[in-house]
DNA sequence: TATGCGCTAAGGGAATATCCCTTATTGACT
DNA sequence: AGTCAATAAGGGATATTCCCTTAGCGCATA
């Protein structure tokens, strides 16, 4: 379902259990973001955005530009 | 707590019950989305995005970029 | 001032989804 | 065959969701 989550992923050799330690969330949890058996709650994509340096709309494929916006002034 | 989403809403004109109309959901729902109560679903902030015309990123305030990235073939 | 109307928010509860725990499964390496 | 690492499935207590009803508020117009 998240491809791209788990490409991305996969591509730096991030095992879902450091995602879910990063995220402080148990592996099965993870495992069932990236099937799309849960839905991945905004706070939780936010990070992994920030993790991966892109965007939310790139993650869940409203653009295929994988490169970031600029971040907010806050 | 999702002032831009607000905000773009209501620079259109647009009541909370129409916008719960588009996303088929309740007034009151809509209302808790957008003061923070309830969480916003992955699906519902896309219907927002393409209504706006604008980001994910835009409307959680991961850029100030309001212009919505070109988005993905398929 | 009171009555009505349009819009948004609060209270409450049944239904649903979430998150974690434990356990399978799969693949690779010795 | 056995072990280890990684991911997925099953199941259940708990927390969240979503809607319904209703309240509050501002603004008309009588």
């Amino acid at each position: 379902m998240y491809e791209r989550i788990r490409n991305m992923r996969e591509d730096k050799d991030i095992t879902q259990a450091t995602m879910a330690a990063y995220l402080n969330i148990h592996q099965t949890t993870y495992s069932d973001y990236e099937l799309g058996n849960l839905n991945i709650p905004i706070s939780v994509m936010i990070k992994i955005a920030d993790l991966f340096a892109t965007s939310i709309d790139y993650l869940v494929n409203r653009t295929d530009e994988k490169r970031n916006y600029p971040s907010s002034q806050k």
